[in-house]
DNA sequence: GTGCGTGCAAAATCTTTGCATACGC
DNA sequence: GCGTATGCAAAGATTTTGCACGCAC
């Protein structure tokens, strides 16, 4: 799987997906889901970080609409929103090449890995319908001391 | 292990804590930590909640102390903080009783449950060894449908 | 042409901070 | 008494919203 046959691919589910919705393919949209695509799965940005980067590339695209803009994509499962300790929300590419991994940050430097675990998977499955649940995804979050914070 | 012992406990270890950290015991301090061990552990409050209910039973603290003392009471170990799919940030006591829990978020209402999980812990602790991370605590957040939502 | 989407700026949230006063130690 | 903690209000940071215009369909 290439990266273009990959952006065509989301590119052409994103217009699917809004027209079903009554929404429209708009420049705006594309942009943001292109920039997501172009940069791979496993990088989380902010918002901010969103609209500076379009910025850099001169695809101008107003603050609000970005927000706008990820919600939808969220909402879409384009992306997934990531809640990691530090402040603002981030957001990365839905891969089906990593459906359901996890992030492991340094509480010291922030540095952030992913990995990927069968048993946390069937752990949350489990839990889920033990009490009825339907499990739509699961997220570890590991707080955790990468090397260089353990010996400063 | 009783409420008042838990109490006497806790407040021992808060007041001890403060003090090999410079800092001391206010009776602000005192009041959010005691609101937080009075609801038991399981409950998830933002600052905003903590703020209400203290004013309810009289006891007034300011907003901006309750996030002083929100961060420092986190800080000391003494409540957990966390980041579920919702809006802002929310506390809860970090009890010995439930260790190392996971939640299970409905997306639809919001309804959230707790549960625990030995394969979790041990995933997690697997992962964070394998690139040479010192765990400090993880956390399994579940997004799924309660059975209340799935049949509407 | 219709009506959803955008840009802009203002508003709404949520959280932190500066400073004078209060009080734990 | 010394120096930290508090309360208040103002500032910051992040996200949402109202409205007129533009553009996808």
């Amino acid at each position: 799987m290439n990266p273009i046959s990959k952006l065509g691919l989301a590119n052409g589910l994103l217009e699917t997906g809004l027209h079903q919705a009554g929404r429209r393919l708009t420049p705006q949209r594309r942009r943001v889901l292109d920039l997501f695509e172009r940069i791979g799965s496993g990088i989380h940005l902010s918002a901010e970080e969103v609209h500076h980067k379009l910025l850099d590339s001169n695809q101008r695209v107003s603050l609000a609409t970005v927000y706008r803009t990820l919600r939808i994509l969220v909402e879409m499962g384009f992306l997934h929103e990531l809640e990691l300790t530090d402040g603002g929300h981030r957001f990365e590419l839905a891969s089906n090449d990593h459906p359901d991994h996890h992030h492991l940050v340094c509480i010291s430097c922030g540095r952030t890995e992913e990995f990927e675990s069968e048993s946390v998977l069937k752990a949350g499955q489990l839990a889920a319908e033990n009490i009825g649940f339907k499990l739509i995804e699961s997220t570890l979050n590991v707080r955790a001391l990468c090397p260089a914070c353990q010996n400063p």
